[in-house]
DNA sequence: GCCAACGTTGGC
DNA sequence: GCCAACGTTGGC
């Protein structure tokens, strides 16, 4: 199973609201490496679910229910989406500057790649993030 | 609100 | 095919 995470503003889509649909069409990808990331992910995989901007704090598990297909809110078809439903929100949501304080944590595209909203995540990754939600 | 990082566009 | 200009994202 691969594991991965994805950014979401939370003034344009919430865990909260993410958890009150129970599940969401992952739309508006136009990056092309989001994008390529988007296709590798397979049903059942899990996905962090991470809060840009206002937060800067990942606060939940969700995982893949439906693998990617054209996005519908285009014609393009270079853009597809997947669908994602929450598993649970974490205890205590961990922070950007936790992640990038520890030192494991440092070759993440979050950390490294800062404009990239759909990543992979190594296996230990996940684990040591949600270690951390449980401190 | 500013700005760095980075992707995309378009002129040549 | 190069590169300058421009737009967007997202941390601070």
């Amino acid at each position: 199973m691969n594991h991965w995470l994805v950014k979401s503003e939370p003034f344009k889509y919430s865990w909260t609201k993410f958890l009150k649909d129970g599940n969401a069409v992952w739309d508006g990808v136009r990056n092309y490496q989001a994008r390529n990331n988007l296709k590798a992910m397979k049903t059942d995989d899990l996905v962090l679910f991470y809060h840009s901007n206002e937060g800067m704090e990942v606060v939940g598990v969700a995982k893949v229910v439906k693998e990617f297909y054209q996005d519908p809110t285009t014609d393009n078809p270079n853009w597809v989406v997947v669908e994602l439903a929450p598993v649970e929100a974490l205890q205590k949501p961990v922070s950007l500057a936790e992640i990038k304080s520890h030192p494991q944590l440092s070759e993440i595209a979050l950390v490294r790649q800062g404009r990239l909203s759909v990543m992979p995540l190594r296996d230990f990754e996940f684990d040591i993030i949600l270690t951390l939600s449980r401190l």
